[in-house]
DNA sequence: ACAACCGGGACCTCCCGTTTTT
DNA sequence: AAAAACGGGAGGTCCCGGTTGT
């Protein structure tokens, strides 16, 4: 199977990504009472009863706890998984549809501020090119495995360069609009992409 | 008067302005060479031929020396001459055709350098969102006035977003195939977004 | 008693003993191609694929991987065996020629790079007079068994700083000149003392 | 000139000088106190009572803090002044012979309390290689012109290498037992070298 | 006025002893 | 008993505000 992974991964694997998970939500709720350059790393080791190092050996920088994201793993995972009848958007609309149903309340908040956080704070915006270049390659590889054509090819490239800046204008209109709703918004994007963009001249 | 600034601001003034640019021009020189993170405000000083306290007299902090206004979108008005009876997307792609028609092979060649050196060095990387921004709220702004929409529905900012992402992947392309024609790659992409992004399953 | 050790030291032993080997060398060849303080203690666990709990088993601290050695414990072992008509001179030459001669090609260059490490990184230099200092007295209890006089006595102290001070100067040759042999200056060199280091005025 | 630095170099320069050599004094009390490795640099910045960052300012690590270059070897002029038909080694026991008779009391206490403190205090110990280092060069030189052979044959080198070491051994004894008095054990330990090192075996 | 200097603190890497999991 | 993970803390670089010297 595409997926060579253990369904439950141990004890320690699940531990793990419980402590990512944590230090990551406090970081979060300090940035946001206190600001992100105002808040140092020792801040939240301690809101997270961890030691520094341990920080240090779960994300490699102060950058990267805003950035890291399983998202994008779960979501390749979920593409792939789509009816292989599916046209590329209607699987990846179906993907987003299943990710962001999956996402409880705390969640969805929580992605909201990251995305807001990402846009907001100099240096994260700095990360945010790579954050969308990893982003293109994976979704570009996933496409082309599904339509069989090379990941290279123009065809290809656009559909998710199509996608990804629809993923910008959600994350731009998230980040003015606190109370917008991201799976709602993804949704119906990529239902105009499926129709075509159909915007025709009044 | 607080508002009232002289035409001509004065020797002082003068001076001081030729000295941030020159800080700036050093600046981004060597983030260009060896990194942004890996450039410390020391050599940046030495490099401008000042002290590093005077650095901080004209830059409050480090990130600031990046802030760059050049760059922006020039072709609304064109895209407002285009015949009222084409879609957006049509509109958009003659409008992009012509402005790429309209260059010379030099203006070809520098956009093409901007293009690799916007995605290449890192603190220009850093603003490329906000020039992505201000694109996207002009393209909307002219696609909404052209369309009799409202500028924050979502049919017209979904739609600005398929169009800003194709640009965004073919700068990417751009950079790593320095080859490759970019009025021919805009062009090929704007047919794809006009048909409706056709790509079935196999 | 203490000195008891088992001829062949079982099977577990000599696994220790293999394992020490294997992680100084890998730890020897990493300083040689990236420096000592560049080389991480999880680099040289990964090269010898052991864990870096493993590591501290095996040697306390970063600075003994290259400090140890266990040409001293079979040079004292080899010393007891010599012929008890020799003088220490010859006694101690006897015993370093066999000691030379029982290194392979590989061991004899791995000795080399440890030497020029010792002399070249600070904090091993910083060992180096302990090591100066063990050696010292293990060779002088040695001798002073053999020749049935104290231990603290000048004669035999003398004799012994003269070895070792010679010692010292090869190492400083091998340093400075790679394609020296050791053995060979080793054993030249305690000739020169045995004869009664004649060097007289033109 | 050789040394183009002004007389007086400023008041910037003397303070900074004196920071510097206060910052060593500091440290090296603290080390001999308690130790090399469990002195930190904090410690040492509180006693100078200057900041950490100025510790780093002044010297780039913490060994660097160690570099000392004040004691050196003094006895050439009186080597080569000793009469031509002495052996090598009998010049040399001339020489100290001298040298040691010239010193007063205190000179001589002074000594021996800097041969403590080398042979004492870790970073000290450090050094001790380069002072030897250079007493082996500017011995071997000496020899060599004496003696009219190559300073880089092995002849002279192991007879330097062995008055070296029997110095050693001599600060080693000097260290353990304050009550030696250093002219008469260097004394006797050049005889014995003189002498050809005479100890058989029972 | 301008350079040099200093202090304080954040970030991040590394070492190494201790605890937990397998 | 081996590994993985963690904790604690030192070393060292950098930023940036404030002070002192020229």
């Amino acid at each position: 199977m595409a997926s060579a992974e253990a369904p439950t991964p141990g004890l320690r694997e699940r531990k793990k990504a419980r402590t990512r998970a944590t230090i990551q939500q406090h970081a979060l709720r300090l940035f946001r009472d206190q600001g992100y350059n105002t808040t140092t790393v020792r801040q939240i080791a301690e809101a997270a009863e961890i030691s520094e190092s341990t920080f240090f050996r779960y994300f490699p920088t102060k950058e990267e706890v805003v950035v890291w994201d399983d998202l994008d793993l779960r979501g390749i995972a979920t593409l792939i998984d789509q009816p292989a009848k599916l046209s590329p958007i209607q699987a990846l609309r179906a993907t987003f549809r299943q990710l962001f149903e999956g996402l409880s309340t705390d969640q969805h908040t929580e992605l909201r501020e990251r995305i807001a956080l990402m846009m907001t704070i100099p240096p994260l915006r700095a990360t945010l090119l790579d954050q969308i270049d990893a982003s293109m390659r994976q979704l570009t590889e996933a496409v082309a495995v599904r339509t069989g054509r090379p990941p290279d090819g123009h065809a290809v490239r656009t559909l998710v360069g199509a996608v990804i800046g629809v993923g910008l204008t959600i994350m731009f209109t998230v980040t003015d609009d606190p109370d917008a709703d991201i799976g709602t918004l993804v949704d119906e994007a990529m239902a105009q992409l499926e129709a075509g963009l159909p915007l025709q001249a009044p």
